[in-house]
DNA sequence: GTGCGGCTGTTCAATATTGAACAGGTTCCC
DNA sequence: GGGAACCTGTTCAATATTGAACAGCCGCAC
């Protein structure tokens, strides 16, 4: 069931008016949606699960993008000019994914207004996210990142409920998503678990003082 | 005059529409066009001259997020959800800019389908690029990121000769951009112009050579 | 001219970050 | 059960980056 986020709100309204054109499919863990470089015809919703965005450099190394969570879109990257997928989706944990044409989303911004001032308000969403994301790596040190990646996995700074399971993710994956290397990560994690900001027997549970290292200090 | 890039093609198909209902003025270097914080209620648009958007980190470091050029739309965070201004622009050299107010960009985008498209169109580019500066920051080293920075400014990329005067920025501006300190800058300049990558006497000229330093190794 | 402010070149010690390596766990498949 | 593949914790030297500081240079206002 969908959490109350303003997103999601949106999103309920986009599939509304998207109505019976799309496609729905399940995706096994770790099973890739589209990969860098294939022609972009499609975009999609994450009905259940979790999707992450990798990019792979020239020189071979990952890093992680975007973490797309139950109600989120992705995938809007077909409806620009050169349609080449820049990035590669995969599924996290077994997920089911939504599949809507660029054709159809192109024909229904052209008939309905009202949906296409939705989808500016989400593209500007996706800005917004976009440019704290290169600001964190602009400003603050690789722990700050951290603190700050696993607040956000912790739905921190939402409406829904914080507490809640957090989104399984290897260090490895944090690494890739802060732009740092595993050891480093290991490292501030054990940090992070000493000073009581987090815990961490299994399952990673992530507490409030986190968030006010990340203001103050 | 506008040069041909794709941008400047949509813009005139942007102007073309939003016709009359826009107002037009001066600003001097260093001028300011809004000020994080600020409530956004307009849109802008580069004539002539140059624009620069910064924000303001709370422990005071300041970070330059895009640079805007002739042709170049910006101010969009004025149709999101807070409207709230989240960076500063100021003109860079004198600079002729166009506002628009947000309310005839929305009414716009509710009556003209193609306007609509247009403007996803670009929003999408932005998010391009925006991701593309992330992903710099991601992956490259500070020296990287600063050849990189000189070939964008430089129009290397683009359709419109590469060679012409490129527009002239501090170190301190480009340590902004890149996300390091001036002494940083200054000293990858000299080691750039030592190895003949860029002329640099009064002003700066990027030669070809710095792109395949850029490339390879 | 004088002085101020901005820009550049440069140094340097303190700090942050990398990348490779090794060991010990777990899970999962055959 | 064996083993492969993954995950974590940890170490360490090599390297990159910071931030403060000082000096010289220019343009410009008074």
């Amino acid at each position: 069931m969908p959490s109350k986020r303003t997103l999601t709100l949106n999103a309920r309204m986009f599939l509304k008016r998207i109505g019976s054109h799309k496609t729905s499919r399940e995706y096994r863990n770790n099973e890739v949606i589209f990969s860098q470089g294939d022609a972009a015809d499609a975009m999609f919703y994450v009905e259940a699960g979790n999707v992450k965005l990798t990019v792979l450099s020239k020189r071979g190394k990952k890093a992680v993008i975007a973490i797309f969570r139950q109600g989120d879109f992705f995938g809007e990257g077909c409806l620009g000019t050169p349609s080449l997928r820049m990035s590669t989706a995969t599924a996290v944990h077994l997920s089911t994914i939504t599949r809507v044409k660029k054709a159809t989303i192109v024909r229904i911004i052209h008939k309905d207004p009202v949906f296409a001032r939705l989808f500016i308000t989400h593209l500007l969403s996706r800005v917004v996210r976009i440019e704290e994301d290169l600001l964190d790596q602009l400003f603050n040190s690789s722990e700050k990142r951290l603190a700050r990646t696993l607040l956000l996995l912790a739905r921190f700074g939402t409406r829904s409920k914080p507490h809640s399971a957090i989104l399984k993710v290897s260090q490895g994956t944090l690494a890739e998503m802060i732009g740092t290397t595993r050891p480093r990560v290991s490292f501030f994690m054990n940090r992070f678990r000493k000073l009581g900001l987090i815990d961490y027997n299994g399952s990673l549970r992530v507490h409030r003082e986190l968030l006010t290292f990340l203001l103050h200090e």
